[in-house]
DNA sequence: ACGAGTCATTGACATCCATCGATGTATCGG
DNA sequence: CCGATACATCGATGGATGTCAATGACTCGT
């Protein structure tokens, strides 16, 4: 995990809610750029193959998603910087992994 | 509403889930959609406080979120073809009020 | 060491988007 | 009516973003 993912998850610690409490400057910006990794129907797509599988490699997403392999690497990159994924490389490969904590969170901030 | 917002909520009824199952191309646009609508720190604010009270006039807005009228419309009109927010004009105001139903079912689709 | 495979990065391009001034539309009070 | 208020729309502008070809970096067989 990279210093920039660590640094979202940290000044997210738990439960910045849109629904309960008029939302700071500083946690909308947070919430905006978590949700900003979501604006995007590849990177949904993505997303939801990595969470249905443990691993998913890199290259098993070039043809379900129909995208060039730069295109894919772009998004894999954005959901990792979101800290929805991570990516481990072993060999050859990077294996790909969903993160349930950051997703949850997300979820929780549009709990009533 | 609009004929454009219920055509969204038609689309999508229930149960699209980016976690359970891999999302085909449609869902994952309709749900991209409605994440693109908070993707904005403007719009989450907005959203939060509009949350928070039963009505919100767009004048009321103004002041706190420190946007100029034409952009607080912009986002509202963003919000509400989203189907996030309805609006309800009387006399010379527009009052909005948060749709949960819709809220929830983006909050649903990131359930495990 | 060489070639093939996997992924990241770069650069370029087109498109989308947030923002705001100017203007238009509707409503109310006087 | 007329001026003021609330909101929407238009047009322009600067910045962000999705896409991909080309290239680079790294790993593994042979």
């Amino acid at each position: 995990m990279t210093q920039k993912q660590i640094a979202v998850l940290a000044a997210e610690p738990c439960c910045a809610s849109v629904l309960a409490a008029p939302l700071d400057e500083d946690e909308a910006v947070q919430l905006a750029q978590g949700f900003a990794a979501l604006a995007d129907p590849v990177r949904l797509r993505m997303l939801s193959m990595i969470a249905a599988s443990d691993e998913v490699c890199s290259c098993d997403l070039l043809e379900p998603l129909g995208k060039a392999q730069p295109t894919v690497s772009h998004h894999t990159k954005a959901l990792a910087d979101a800290g929805l994924i991570v990516g481990e490389k072993r060999g050859r490969w990077v294996f790909w992994r969903a993160v349930p904590e950051r997703i949850d969170a997300l979820r929780r901030s549009l709990t009533p």
